[in-house]
DNA sequence: AAGCCCGGTTTGTGATCACAGGATGGCGGC
DNA sequence: GCCGCCATCCTGTGATCACAAACCGGGCTT
């Protein structure tokens, strides 16, 4: 599957500045990248006709894109066709988290021997950034910049289907995580991240896969306990 | 509009029986049969307007289910859109198999608490059937059983987001597995089946996930080994 | 004889439409 | 005042069409 060079700075997922590919395709990656980014609240409804006429194209195309969406699981459709975004039962939520749980760090152990200094130089700067995001309470950057982060590791991972299934994963959880996140404190997100970047620096796996995993697992954890 | 009948696979014992079910959905889930039990040869091209020919429906569901499965990594497109039971390299059919040998074990531990005998009998039975393909060198029934097998097992996890993940993973390897089964012997496959159901009698979770893993990786290791 | 080009043909894409079913809100009855 | 019913709107579905680009063939040039 495609990886996304989508480094927007700005707050909204606005138009795709991408004009040469397929409609369905475009309109899928922007809905995608406002799930991901908890820019949807959950069971926050869609329709075929009201997102035609908010990007200006017809149904055809948010069909196929809306339709691709909920096969991944990132929206949820009603017994009678409706489409909204889901809203995840606890159980569920710890299913996804005991998934990342198990994929992330294998993709870090992975990532692990590819990482050389300039990644890792790259992850701090990232790591900063999703400092920032939280000082200003900046809910939608902070999920944004915080993916940014594990996907730029696992991207070196060199596993591509496994990639596809995490994301998959991150996109059910949205918009969950940002009603989540919108409430408690994440101020051990970027501990566990500075973690992870020392194990990466010290190429100590064990270590790496444990910080991974305490990261992953955090988020979610503060719900349910 | 229209409900079209009957467009059910000749050969099939069709495991649903659900005759009002959208026309997208009925294309996909036939589709995702031919791909999981490798009816389909790699590389071999579909079009919308031959599916919907041969199905007897418009364009528009066909293109809706082909897309999805698309999405999923079950059909490749190039780069001019054309659509493809997908060729896959060695390495990347090794990651697949190192993904089942992650998620699959996992599943199958949820399972182990909750396999009473019934379940278990059940699984003893689904294993002749396996048996009787193989002699019958049956590779599509072959298929067909043997996921059938670990599906069963596996729905008693109530992990829905990690079972989903999994068929991807087996929907992706479809074609090529066929080609692989066609020339390769597999009399090693129910040995392994009864060391899972030997260690789910004994409720022995170190050796079913030892047992699982060696089932899903031998397939696909005589492949590269 | 081999490479190239140019035509027809096939392909996916996106727009538009008719239709059926579910949701919704207001009206009347109790 | 509250509940149930009904008309209306709104939703997704699937068919059809116009269009552009890719593909594939034959025939030409070199």
């Amino acid at each position: 599957m495609a990886v996304q060079p989508n480094l927007t700075p700005p707050v909204t997922a606005s138009a795709a500045p991408e004009p040469q590919l397929p409609a369905h395709e475009r309109i899928y990656r922007l809905l995608r990248n406002r799930i991901l980014w908890g820019l949807l609240s959950p069971g926050e409804p869609l329709t075929l006709r009201g997102l035609a006429a908010e990007l200006s194209v017809s149904m055809t195309p948010v069909r196929e894109a809306v339709r691709r969406l909920a096969a991944e699981g990132a929206l949820s459709v009603s017994a009678s066709g409706r489409f909204s975004a889901p809203e995840l039962s606890a159980e569920r939520l710890e299913e996804l988290a005991s998934i990342r749980a198990l994929l992330e760090p294998e993709l870090a152990a992975r990532a692990l021997p590819r990482a050389h200094f300039a990644l890792i130089d790259r992850l701090d700067i990232m790591n900063h950034r999703v400092d920032e995001t939280i000082v200003k309470d900046d809910v939608p950057g902070y999920l944004r910049t915080n993916l940014e982060f594990h996907r730029t590791l696992y991207l070196r991972a060199q596993a591509p289907a496994m990639l596809a299934l995490t994301e998959s994963i991150w996109l059910q959880a949205g918009p969950t995580m940002r009603a989540l996140y919108a409430t408690k404190r994440r101020s051990e997100a970027t501990a566990n991240h500075r973690k992870i970047l020392a194990a990466l620096r010290a190429g100590d796996e064990p270590g790496l896969r444990l910080a991974v995993r305490a990261d992953v697992t955090q988020g979610l954890r503060m719900l349910i306990g």
